[in-house]
DNA sequence: TCCATTGTAGACAGACCTGTCTACATCGGA
DNA sequence: TCCGATGTAGACAGGTCTGTCTACAATGGA
């Protein structure tokens, strides 16, 4: 029945996409090696390399992990200031302005390793669409919906990038503001 | 005098930064080893030490250097296909067609390098300025010139990322498209 | 002529990387 | 009771990384 009472640690390979996600998405993938993900999960070799044979696997179930964690973020974010297309700039800005922002991790891991692991582009590009298809329930049910939706879609990109390499997420948001004024009437 | 006949080969310094601006932009900063940058571009290891101390001084040369070359391009680009906030969609397609497109090498550099090289992201930063720059000189000389200009420069680099990770630049295009008429009367 | 600069060839150090291995402990279900 | 899954500790192999080192050659200006 599993008691799980409140100081049991969870099973180690939820530890370890944990451990990975924090230091992958802080550090970059490159940079961060197996030995200090181990070391940091708590865990010996043995045990992560039978829950991920390689590298490669861990890379794989992190993308997974993050895209299933920022996507249900992404939609209660938008619910919550009000579901319509102005809310991308509010829920948006939460992100920006959290302390450990650091960009898309679907980008950012397409830059580092598109080279040596193609299949990471394949997985961006799967995020992105549902990242659009978030974005179109966003608007009314219109011919031009699917278009629109993919051009806010490369709108919120943008801004994810330049808040990323800014000082300030405010350029980014205000820009992506005036796109969303300019598109949705 | 330097007769500089056909045959002769650049001096080193030159031969290393192009080796490194190829390698680096195509595999990756991190991917790419010195001592492959040292065989390609034909020199010995203290030759290459002698011009660059450490790995960082190349990056931030090569850097250097694209901005450079980069942004003559794109200035000429734009010239060539009219001069008009439209002709930013016809340039970009054909940057985005080429076949060595791998995204822009700045918005690459900071998702892989901004935790251990900070340096990199002013850097980053520097470069968009002078791209937003670029594109304000096609806009009428208004008050919201300024802001035009950043709003067209987080669509442009939306739609260099999407163009990365898609399979075709097209949907980046069309993107970029919408925004600009939207924005620009 | 002298000497600093730039070049060449390649061994080496020391760190870090991924992944394998032996040997043993615990625990839950069949 | 037995057995497979899961856990632990840590040595080890073989590769790659950055950067240093010795020793020598060519060139060109003061």
């Amino acid at each position: 029945m599993e008691p799980m009472d409140s100081t049991a640690k969870p099973p180690a390979r939820e530890r370890i996409l944990l451990t990975a996600h924090d230091l992958f998405y802080r550090q970059g993938i490159r940079a961060t090696g197996i030995d200090r993900v181990i070391a940091e999960s708590g865990v010996t070799k043995v045990t992560f390399y039978r829950h991920f044979p390689s590298k490669g696997d861990l890379i794989r179930a992190f993308l997974d992990y993050r895209h299933q964690r920022w996507l249900a973020w992404f939609r209660d974010a938008l619910g919550r200031h009000g579901g319509h297309a102005h809310a991308l700039v509010p829920a948006l800005a939460e992100w920006f302005r959290s302390a450990d922002f650091r960009g898309c991790a679907f980008i950012n891991a397409v830059g580092e390793l598109a080279r040596d692991q193609p299949e990471v582009v394949a997985i961006a590009r799967r995020h992105k669409e549902d990242m659009t298809a978030v974005i179109a329930d966003l608007l009314p049910a219109t011919s031009e919906r699917a278009n629109l939706a993919g051009t806010l879609a490369v709108a919120v990109d943008g801004a994810i990038v330049r808040a990323q390499y800014d000082a300030t997420p405010e350029p980014a948001l205000q820009a992506l503001a005036t796109i969303v004024a300019a598109l949705t009437p």
